[in-house]
RNA sequence: CGCGGGGUGGAGCAGCCCGGUAGCUCGUCAGGCUCAUAACCUGAAGGUCGUUGGUUCAAAUCCAACCCCCGCAACCA
């Protein structure tokens, strides 16, 4: 299969359980992945767990564990997610894994092999709660005159011993890269954003820490520990086998897509593009920095005890509810406000209202008038050829067109403008009365809905497998028939004369209550 | 002068980069239909696009200034 597409999502941190912003990345990167199989392409989808760093350990002595024992915990509990909703993730990475600490020091000995790497003494003031040197012009003073960080956190003077990446003398390859590839950072607000922070100077990162031992030991200097986010951003090469010469690499590398979250962006598109020149990678093609969802217009906060658990969104609406919602409701790239009232009305009024009972219209319909198979098309009206146009245009152009630049909410707009024409056209033909004056026009209006809602059932699938595998399943709709691109071919009439009967139709999409108001309260 | 996001009919949003009848969903009102998940279809009301100034034949859209709201300890996308 030819053009390969490679895809990854930003490693989650497992300190904690996996909430709504994991749900939403993930879910939005899955999409991605299983519309561009759809479109024929040969896809190489990877998420996984970050497990490395301070805060990981510290968290597992609070607890009485391992780090190690508290990683597999909470790894399994993303990935249980991850199966929980859909996510056709083909690797899922564990940066504690052997394979990665060898790819994390194979580009660590590139980078030292290029001459970027030197150890030198940090000093400064240092946030153990915030992981982070300040300036002294940045501290202030607290109440009893102690130093706090400009978070107010406890300072102390640090002597750290520490590698230093010679990021300061990649400025102008990363200008460079930024004019030459204006799709390296997307959106743009994000882009501008990297950009400002470029040009005003880059300072050498400080690449390893002796301050505790959680992570991937550096080469030759065992007593220091790789800075997280050095093994961190390698593990989309450790997915494919770097730093061996695999097939995978070959075939996926330079990866298409980092989909991230916009509070990493310049870890992906500074620091990452910097390693890999230094070690004489190819860099990826595009990193895109989604917005965050906020619960009724505030951040989710363990403080503020209004985290929600994706798990229990999804047992209460349903998986693809779920999904629809997050991809439909939000622009992708900006911030978003939800509540199950907005996830209600959405599956209500378009899922349920529009789609669902759309399909269910038509095809109890058909079972019902049909002597038990599917009607005979008996010559198109210009009716029929302006609704096909219309879903052809949607399924094969509009669509498409839009997932592939990661406009979802737009795709399903045009989607659902589908779905609403369709309904018109059946309120317009008026298939129950042309049973009775002309049962030969009710049978090519039926037939011309069941040919459209397959068209628009195929091309959701990515957003919702499950339901549209079903419904398709139903309609007797052949898997190789379900691409945009085969479904626009000429499946019907041969479907039709072979006999395949619909059985009773179920209903897709059951309306759902309106949260209660208490519930509502609590978010 | 810390950084960023945003202010568009009752609610939630799109449009703004590439100026030219202000669009969508929900809600409201009035009709229609009765196949269907009390769902569907048609139409209507409702906005001087935060403010002020500027550029322009023309600005929600470009420029300037200002006002207001929301994030920016930790958890964390």
């Amino acid at each position: 299969m030819a053009d390969p597409f490679y895809l990854t999502t930003a490693i989650h941190y497992p300190n904690g359980r996996p909430h709504i912003g994991h749900a939403y990345e993930t879910i939005a990167a899955d999409v991605l992945a299983r519309f561009h199989r759809q479109m024929g392409r040969e896809v190489r989808f990877q998420t996984g767990t970050d497990e490395h760093g301070l805060k990981m350990a510290q968290k597992a002595r609070e607890l009485g564990v391992t780090p190690r024992a508290l990683a597999d915990e909470m790894s399994g509990y993303f990935r249980a997610l991850f199966d929980r909703l859909d996510i056709s993730y083909d690797r899922f990475i564990r940066t504690s894994e052997d394979e990665h600490h060898r790819a994390s020091q194979a580009i660590w000995q590139a980078m030292e092999a290029n001459g970027d790497l030197y150890l030198d003494r940090y000093e400064g003031w240092y946030s153990i709660r915030d992981e982070a040197y300040y300036d002294e012009s940045e501290l202030q003073a607290g109440e009893g005159g102690e130093k706090l960080s400009p978070q107010g956190t406890p300072v102390e003077w640090t002597v750290e011993e520490s590698w230093f990446f010679r990021l300061s003398a990649y400025q102008d390859r990363l200008l460079a890269l930024y004019n030459a590839q204006p799709d390296f950072i997307r959106p743009e607000s994000r882009r501008n954003e990297v950009l400002r922070f470029v040009v005003g100077g880059l300072r050498d990162l400080s690449v390893s820490r002796t301050s505790f031992d959680w992570g991937v030991k550096v080469p030759g200097a065992e007593d220091h520990v790789m800075y997280v986010w050095v093994d961190a951003l390698t593990n989309y090469l450790t997915g494919l086998g770097y730093p061996d010469a695999t097939e995978d690499m070959a075939k996926f590398w330079p990866a298409d897509l980092h989909l991230i979250g916009k509070d990493i962006t310049r870890f992906h598109t500074v620091y990452w593009p910097a390693f890999l020149m230094s070690a004489g990678i190819a860099l990826p093609r595009q990193v895109f920095a989604h917005g965050f969802l906020l619960n009724r217009g505030q951040k989710e906060s363990k403080s503020v005890g209004n985290v929600t658990d994706p798990g229990e969104l999804a047992d209460l609406y349903g998986v693809d509810v779920l999904r629809y919602f997050l991809l439909r409701e939000f622009s992708f790239g900006q911030d978003g406000s939800y509540s199950r009232k907005a996830i209600v009305n959405r599956n209500n009024s378009e899922l349920a209202n529009s789609f669902g009972n759309l399909a269910q219209r038509t095809l109890s319909q058909v079972f019902k008038n049909c002597s038990g198979g599917l009607p005979p098309i008996n010559g198109h009206e210009d009716a029929d050829n302006a609704l096909f146009a219309h879903v052809d245009r949607v399924v094969r152009g509009e669509m498409p067109a839009a997932f592939a630049d990661l406009g979802f909410a737009q795709g399903l707009e045009a989607w659902m403008g589908a779905v609403f024409a369709c309904n018109a056209y059946i309120d317009a033909q008026a298939p129950w009365a042309l049973k009775k004056t002309d049962p030969e026009r009710m049978q090519t209006v039926l037939a011309t809905l069941y040919i459209c809602i397959a068209q628009l059932a195929v091309a959701v699938i990515p957003v919702m497998p499950g339901s549209m595998g079903r419904l398709l399943d139903a309609m007797g709709i052949a898997p190789d028939l379900r691409t945009p691109h085969g479904i626009g071919a000429h499946w019907y009439s041969p479907l039709a004369e072979n006999g395949f009967a619909l059985s009773q139709p179920q209903g897709l999409f059951p309306r759902l209550e309106l949260p209660e108001l208490a519930e509502e309260a609590a978010g």
